[in-house]
DNA sequence: CGGCATCACTATAGAGTGATGCCGGTGCACTATT
C-alpha cells in the first residue's frame, strides 16, 4: 500500500481510490496546476480534501453557491473536522469575524468568488500562506463569468494576489472550448489534465418534438404512465414548473414539488430534502435544481425546454442514474421552446443600442458610472457586467469615467467582444438545436461534440436508434446494488434547517 | 419571438377592440478604520 493510501485510510477511512482521485491527488501534491472532469457522485470532493490535510498552508475552494459551502461544511463537522470553515453571508457578522480572526485555524476555507472580489479580504488571506487554490464547478467560470457572475473572472487576479498557488479546477463536463476558457481565465500553467468519459450508457436518450404547446403536455402526460421514478423534469420558466407540477399531480398521482429561483429559501431546502429522502416523486424544476445534488438512483430527467448548451444537457441529464441503474432521458418540446432559449441567451449581453447610450457622447451618460447606468435603467446583471468590463479597459477608474483613455477604442471592443461571445453562445446552442434532427444518432451527436469514441452496442441508445422504447418502473426492481459511497446523513439537513431558522431569529 | 398586462378608445354606461410595452433562468453580496 503507497503512502498515499495510507495517508487516505488515515485521514477519511478509505481502502482505496476511486477512478482518477490518486492521479489528480498525486498531481496537485506535486504542485502542478490541475484540471479534473470527474462526474459527480465520483468523489471530486476527495481530490482537494485529501490535499489540504497533507499541505501546510490554506486550501482555498470557491464554490458558486453558499448553500454548497455551508452544506460541505456541515458534513466535514460532522465527520469530526474542526478545520474546515466557509465564508459567505449565510453567517452573522459575529460568525464572520470569527472565521476571520482564527484563519491559522483552518485548512480548507470555501468562499464564493464575489466574497474574494472584495480586496480587504484577499489581504487578510494573503497574509497567510495558501497553498491550494480550488474552483469547484469550474465550468462556472465559462459558462456564468463571461456575463451573470463576472467575478468569476476576477480569480485570476486573487490567486496573483495570495502568491500564485497551485490551482485545482473541478468540474463535471466541459468541452474542449470550456476547458481552455477555464485554463486561460485562471491564468493555469502547463495544467495537467484528467477527464473521465462524459457518456453514460444506461441513459437512454429521447427527443420529441411537438407542433404547439397542447401537444406537448398529452405527450407529457402519456409519458407519465409507467416511467420510472424519482424524476427531476426541466422547465424554461417558473410558471412552467409550476404548473407542470400541478399536472404531474393532478394527472398522474404523483408527489410533486416545483422548485424555482422565486422560491424561499426554507421551502427549497425542504423540497430537496424530501426529494432526497424519496418523499418525492418528481420535481418540477428551472435550472436552478441540480447544482450539489448527490442522489444516486435519480431515475428519469425530462427536459420541457431546450438547453442553451450540449454541456448544460448533460449537466441536468448526468443527474440520472449515478447508481449505474438504467435511467431516461426524455426531451419534450415545441417550436417556442426553441425560440425562447435562444431569446434568453441573446438576452445576456446587452445590445450596442445599450452600449452606445452610455459612452461619453451616449443619451445617458454621466461622470459618474452610478449615475450613467440609473439614467440608462440598466438591469442589475448589466449594470456590474459593464461595470466589470470598463473598469477592466481602463475606461473606469473608482467608479468614475476617466476621460483621458481613448473611450471610443474601448467602446469598439466592448462591440466586437460582445458580438464574438454573442456568436460563441449561439454556436453552442445551434448543437443542441441539432438533437431536433430526427435521423441523427443523439449519443453520436454527443460524442462527436467531445471527441470521445464510439462504445460497445447499447441495448437501450436513443429514440433513433431504438424507437417506441421506454424505461419504466419495472426496469431496475432489485437488479443492482446502489453505490456504496456515502451519501448526506439525514441529520445534514436539519442542521442546516436549524441554521437558516436560527439567522431569520437574528435578523 | 409570443404571451400577457395595461391602457386608451369606442360607443354609450359595462364591456369589447386594438395598440403598446414588457418579460422570460441562473446567485452573490450589500462592513470596518484600530
Amino acid at each position: 500500500m503507497s503512502d498515499l493510501e495510507n495517508e487516505l485510510r488515515r485521514h477519511f477511512g478509505y481502502r482505496s481510490f476511486r477512478p482518477y482521485q490518486k492521479e489528480v491527488v498525486e498531481s496537485v501534491l506535486a504542485e502542478s496546476d490541475t484540471i479534473a472532469f470527474l462526474p459527480t457522485g465520483m468523489g471530486k470532493s476527495l481530490c482537494y480534501q485529501l490535499p489540504a490535510k497533507l499541505m501546510t498552508g490554506l486550501t482555498i475552494v470557491v464554490s458558486p453557491l453558499v448553500s454548497l459551502m455551508e452544506d460541505q461544511v456541515i458534513q466535514l463537522r460532522s465527520k469530526g473536522e474542526k478545520n474546515a470553515a466557509h465564508l459567505s453571508s449565510l453567517l452573522s457578522n459575529e460568525e464572520r469575524r470569527f472565521v476571520l480572526k482564527h484563519l491559522n485555524r483552518w485548512s480548507l476555507l470555501f468562499v464564493s468568488p464575489e466574497m474574494l472580489s472584495q480586496q480587504w479580504l484577499v489581504k487578510k488571506l494573503a497574509a497567510r500562506k495558501v497553498s491550494l487554490f480550488v474552483v469547484d464547478e469550474a465550468h462556472c467560470i465559462s459558462q456564468w463569468g463571461h456575463e451573470f457572475r463576472t467575478d468569476y473572472l476576477r480569480l485570476a487576479d486573487v490567486r496573483k494576489s495570495l502568491g500564485q498557488p497551485v490551482c485545482l479546477a473541478l468540474t463535471a463536463t466541459a468541452t474542449q472550448e470550456v476547458e481552455e476558457d477555464i485554463v486561460s481565465k485562471m491564468h493555469m500553467v502547463r495544467p495537467e489534465r484528467f477527464r473521465a468519459p462524459v457518456n453514460r450508457g444506461n441513459i437512454f436518450l429521447q427527443v420529441h418534438t411537438c407542433e404547439n404547446e397542447y401537444e406537448k403536455q398529452r405527450e407529457f402526460v402519456k409519458y407519465l404512465q409507467g416511467f420510472a421514478q424519482p424524476a427531476i423534469c426541466y422547465a424554461g420558466t417558473r410558471q412552467d414548473a409550476e404548473d407542470y407540477a400541478h399536472l404531474a399531480a393532478k394527472t398522474g398521482g404523483l408527489r410533486t414539488a416545483y422548485y424555482h429561483g422565486g422560491v424561499s429559501k426554507e421551502d427549497r431546502i425542504m423540497i430537496q430534502q424530501q426529494f432526497l429522502n424519496d418523499e418525492l416523486d418528481m420535481i418540477c424544476a428551472t435550472n436552478a435544481f441540480g447544482m450539489g445534488i448527490d442522489k444516486s438512483d435519480i431515475r428519469t430527467i425530462i427536459h420541457l425546454y431546450l438547453p442553451q448548451s450540449v454541456e448544460q444537457y448533460l449537466q441536468e441529464t448526468g443527474r440520472a442514474g449515478r447508481d449505474g441503474g438504467q435511467s431516461a432521458a426524455k426531451m419534450i418540446v415545441a417550436g417556442d421552446d426553441v425560440r425562447l432559449s435562444l431569446r434568453m441567451l441573446q438576452r445576456d449581453l446587452p445590445d450596442s443600442r445599450i452600449i452606445a447610450s452610455i459612452f461619453p457622447g451616449g443619451l445617458y451618460h454621466r461622470p459618474f458610472w452610478n449615475e450613467t447606468a440609473e439614467l440608462a435603467g440598466l438591469e442589475d446583471i448589466y449594470h456590474r457586467m459593464l461595470h466589470f468590463y470598463l473598469e477592466q479597459a481602463g475606461a473606469l477608474k473608482e467608479g468614475k469615467w476617466d476621460y483621458t483613455v481613448q473611450t471610443e477604442e474601448i467602446k469598439e471592443r466592448l462591440l466586437e467582444r460582445f458580438r464574438r461571445r454573442r456568436f460563441e453562445k449561439e454556436r453552442q446552442y445551434k448543437k443542441m438545436q441539432e438533437f431536433l434532427n430526427k435521423d441523427t444518432c443523439i449519443r453520436a451527436l454527443i460524442r462527436d461534440y467531445f471527441n470521445e469514441e464510439p462504445e460497445s452496442q447499447l441495448s437501450l441508445c436513443c429514440n433513433v436508434c431504438h424507437p417506441n422504447s421506454q424505461v419504466d418502473a419495472k426496469m431496475n426492481a432489485g437488479s443492482f446494488q446502489t453505490d456504496s459511497a456515502p451519501v448526506n446523513g439525514s441529520g445534514s439537513w436539519r442542521n442546516m434547517l436549524q441554521t437558516i431558522l436560527r439567522q431569520s431569529e437574528e435578523t
